[in-house]
DNA sequence: TTTT
DNA sequence: TTTT
């Protein structure tokens, strides 16, 4: 489809320290819960009321990966940019289920450290597979690794998140 | 929680003709299913690629709604900005299941199309309610004091930042 | 023209306590020195290197300047989000010039404090002029149906968070 | 800084065919002139309103550049996603002067051709240099040149930041 | 002029 | 499960 835009911008605290699995040719993937919340006063009683929401963050990009592991802890402040995505499952019923993620993938992708944390600032940027032992913060935006394995094989290629071992939500 | 952002930018294509319910009280809420496509080269075949994301937008403010009911039609290219929202209901079985969805409502929601239909252009915004007979289009973005003495003597209008005492830089 | 976007998004460091001036019928104006910064490492050198950007941030919106009063300090980090907005002026020698600011007016607006000042959070939302002396907060894009029973028994339904008569924050 | 984030998010229609300029050493950058406008209905006279702001979009990214030399036109639709940046200059009476400008470089720039022209649909991201011939639309998100000399020499004019051979954090 |  |  000519001209699509599927981009997620959140702000937001992390709820408990990150998950990192690895796929079967070890690539990370990293899994963070992100709250994020409004206030507001009742009309009526004028009570102040809050509500929040939890995202569910799934870094696929090896170098954010990294930023993730050395830094990301419980109750952080992230600043995330990433896409929307759907995917489906079997839960034990056999019956079909869909979650939908914020996946950090590729192009585009970026986890800022809000909070001061982090090596000497604390932003990175997802620069595709950002493969072959990037240095966190290396490289963003550009381009390069001279030769870039996993991934499955392929870019940004065959895409549908094959990973080896889906967990739900 | 202190400084949270939770944003939601897509442009895509409707998938089909949105349904408009109604609340009890009689507020339409419009549902939209938008697709958003990425293509991409496989690295090792050279085949073309192509990966669409299907999102669930729902719209419960009212003046938006009115635009989709007019104007959103199957097939139309859009530009939405919503918040992710994720609500939990009870399938049959009386299972907790999650739906994820892009919800259009009160402030920082927008919906745009941008193949040109729409009366005079097409963007509309979501400012509360848009309660009070707003029309669609009127007033947008247009603060809007019920008087507004200056800045021109109205609303947005006159734009051309008319400060009194304008500062350089 | 159909279907337009101007949107800009930073987070970044405020350089100076901001300044307030007020428009000859009193409505407030903000203007912000916010500095957004990217790092990176030489190629060659590999020393760490930086650049700084500095944006003009102006903020019509009433309610948001009450906030900028308040909280926004020299050294505060902020996120906003405003449009482009270029204005044309003549210096001294009556030649033309022309400054480009960030604006935040109206619709879509927000300055959020990222670092944890401000009373009870610090998000705030830009809705019009937030006329008549609202206060902080008050009324921002609030959904704020009259009563809102049911919000249509599925679909995004069964919200938790239905504000049968709340103003958001 | 810690944690910054400077995004500009643009959709609008071109309003003259782009500038192709280069470099000494015959990197592309493109100029391209967008314009958004916002409608709204006069609060007092109940005329329909129009404000059209004007950008200056540089395209320094080479991929993006071939994009925006063999589809970009006037009149073409277009959403990009770049960077606020302002350069200084001299004017003929050798006084500082700035210009500010959306620049699509490196990490995180997008251009998106909206109305359907474009190989095969037109959406283009700019991963770096994107050197070494890739064609327009190869294996986004996954960058890679095998070399990138200069940057240097020129960009949207006397540029403060000539990286004649930097990557970026 | 901020921040790290 | 975060944060204020």
């Amino acid at each position: 489809m000519a001209g699509s835009v599927n981009k997620v911008i959140l702000v937001g605290n992390v709820g408990a320290d990150p998950e990192i699995r690895r796929t079967q040719d070890g690539r990370p993937i990293a899994n963070i819960r992100l709250a994020t919340s409004e206030t507001w006063r009742d009309r009526n009683s004028g009570e102040r009321r809050e509500k929040t929401e939890w995202h569910t963050v799934v870094v696929f990009n090896e170098g954010l990966c990294k930023v993730v592991e050395q830094y990301v802890k419980k109750g952080a402040k992230l600043y995330i940019e990433g896409q929307l995505q759907t995917r489906k499952w079997q839960d034990q019923q056999g019956q079909d289920r869909y979650s939908t993620e914020v996946v950090l993938q590729g192009f585009g992708s970026t986890l800022t450290m809000l909070d001061g944390r982090g090596e000497g600032g604390g932003a990175s940027r997802g620069s595709g597979t950002g493969a072959g032992g990037n240095d966190y913060g290396d490289d963003y935006g550009a381009p390069a690794p001279s030769s870039s394995p996993s991934r499955g094989g392929g870019g940004a290629g065959n895409f549908s998140r094959d990973l080896d071992d889906d967990i739900p939500f």
